[in-house]
RNA sequence: GUCCCCAUCGUCUAGUCUGGUCCAGGACACCGGCCUUUCACGCCGGCAACACCGGUUCAAAUCCGGUUGGGGACGCCA
């Protein structure tokens, strides 16, 4: 069987952005399922918006997404002959022509058209049928010119079989002639695309259903050049909650995969929710690991249906999609701890707050305060925030919690110390049952309640208005700390 | 405007090809309850959709036609 190759062509004129990084996850997936091949290729032809910084933002963004290529990055600039060559070919075979109409004409020409509000098809022909001696006195004249396509002058209609939409058809007449190679001699898209994919080898061509209308056009450059048409798959496209099409310039950084990264989203997460749109197994499996997306994948189970994105600019809470972030929360706290400890040790790190010792003796405490904190947390970032009393002596103390649970109570200045006291004595017993015991046995004693205790202590211990179960917060913490932050107590009424 | 694609809960979607098991299933979000020293997690329950009209049929979310609505494309961008 032929082998299956699939690429991803990003033009790098911005961020990957996440539909983008979606594409590049079907091709990746497609690769993978049938043992194929992923060519990454960098669509670079349009120098006056390439950037290298784009370049290596799309590069990075997929390595961090963890969507690796078996062959490039390509760029496109680089095989420039080979399109030239084949303009040329096309030229000479006659499914092409010279054409001298400037640009100034034929936008005069559209402008009108779109006045009259009855705008035809594209380009009217008026070079198409030139004589030989015409072009020669044009070219003589050195008249700058560009190539175009002869779409065949066929009755009926062009179609291809997509493997989402199924047989696509358009009529012939619906087809302008559409230019190859600029003026410049620079080819354009449409042709570098197409003969980049008949030499990359390319079975199958997955992209969004806005390239819907180049691939009518490519499947006659493919028939002109002899060549292999590949698979054509044409997924829904992501809209905004406008249903317009996200993009960057509308949505900003929201849309971007490096948002993600930098808000502490574990990339699998993202990929698994970017899965989702468009596509579904046909159970109820929502959540996968690599191998089972893989074996689950099918394309024939792609949705034909754009979906929408559920973002709300503004939105404190749901900064970006409600269900994107609850994938994310769910891997949180399911993942292996230790995988979740390398990507913690990253944030920790560059927060300066990471201990080698966790990678050695401490590593048994590291991996299970991870897992007891885990719960509450909506991304890696809360571990250097929200939990950063556990890495740091170093932390801020909510305003709230530090109003209903400590300055409302002032008499906490003498009460956290003594039972500081009395934690100080625990040596062995130093646990959860024995803390809580004397936590009671002390409210009972001064005649509160013994949650004006526990909740004062957790806010002085951890800075936070909620957290595990207080007795496990102290145990993880240990005596030394327990007893030194309460002790320190008094700075709190002090500070306020 | 022209061509192409599409149409199920607020959002992601199952079901449509092969009509009956669908007074439409799951997930997120939301609401309520349980658990609890806090807040979560977890568990239980609830709210919520077949765009409209007509046709075919004993029977239509499912097939057909139309209407409406949405999207995409219409560059010497990719």
């Amino acid at each position: 069987m032929e082998e299956v190759r699939v690429r991803f062509p990003p033009s790098p004129t911005g961020y990957l952005h996440i539909g983008g990084a979606r594409t590049a996850l079907f091709n990746w997936i497609f690769a993978k399922k049938h043992n194929g091949k992923l060519i990454l290729r960098i669509e670079d032809t349009d120098e006056e918006r390439s950037t290298q910084t784009s370049i290596d933002g799309i590069i990075d963004g997929l390595q961090w997404l963890g969507l690796d290529w078996d062959e490039g990055p390509y760029f496109q600039t680089e095989f420039t002959a080979d399109h030239v060559a084949a303009a040329n070919r096309l030229l000479a075979s006659g499914h092409a022509y010279k054409c001298y109409c400037t640009k100034e004409e034929l936008e005069r020409k559209r402008e009108t058209a779109l006045a009259e509000k009855k705008r035809e098809a594209g380009y009217d022909g008026t070079c198409r049928h030139l004589s030989a001696e015409q072009v020669q006195e044009k070219e003589e004249q050195g008249i700058p010119s560009v190539i175009r396509f002869r779409v065949p002058e066929r009755q009926g209609t062009l179609f291809y079989d997509d493997e989402v939409l199924g047989r696509i058809e358009r009529a012939y007449s619906e087809i302008e002639d559409f230019v190859i190679v600029r003026s410049n001699g620079k080819p354009l898209y449409l042709l570098c695309n197409v003969v980049d994919d008949i030499r990359d080898r390319i079975t199958h061509v997955i992209r969004g259903q806005d390239h819907m209308t180049n691939t009518t056009r490519q499947v006659l450059l493919y028939d002109a050049l002899q060549a292999k048409i590949p698979v054509f798959a044409h997924m829904p496209l992501t809209l905004d909650l406008q249903k317009r099409k996200i993009s960057k310039r509308s949505h900003g950084e929201v849309v971007a995969v490096q948002f993600y990264r930098e808000k502490g989203f574990i990339p699998w997460a993202l990929c698994n929710f970017l899965c989702l749109l468009g596509w579904n197994p046909g159970t109820d499996q929502e959540f996968f690991s690599r191998e089972e997306l893989i074996e689950s994948f099918d394309l024939s189970r792609m949705s034909r249906v754009n979906s929408v994105f559920n973002y709300k600019p503004g939105d404190a809470k749901f900064f970006t999609d409600p269900k994107l972030i609850a994938i994310n929360e769910h891997y949180l706290r399911t993942m292996e701890l230790a995988e979740l400890g390398d990507l913690v040790r990253k944030e920790l790190e560059t927060e300066n707050l990471w201990d080698p010792a966790y990678e050695t003796t401490r590593r048994d405490w590291y991996l299970a305060t991870l897992g007891l904190i885990r719960d509450r947390f909506h991304t890696l970032k809360d571990f250097t925030t929200a939990g950063r009393a556990y890495f740091s002596d170093k932390y801020a103390i909510d305003p709230k919690p530090l109003a209903k649970n400590v300055l409302k109570f002032p008499e906490l200045v003498t009460w956290l110390p003594q039972l500081a006291e009395r934690f100080s004595v625990l040596d062995t017993t130093f646990n959860a049952e024995e803390t809580e015991r004397i936590s009671r046995e002390l409210a009972d004693e001064l005649q509160i309640k013994p949650g004006t205790l526990i909740n004062g202590m957790r806010t002085v211990l951890t800075g936070q208005l909620a957290g595990p179960s207080m007795f496990d917060i102290v145990t993880t913490l240990g005596r030394e700390k327990v007893v030194a932050r309460l002790n320190d107590v008094d700075r709190l009424f002090a500070a306020a």
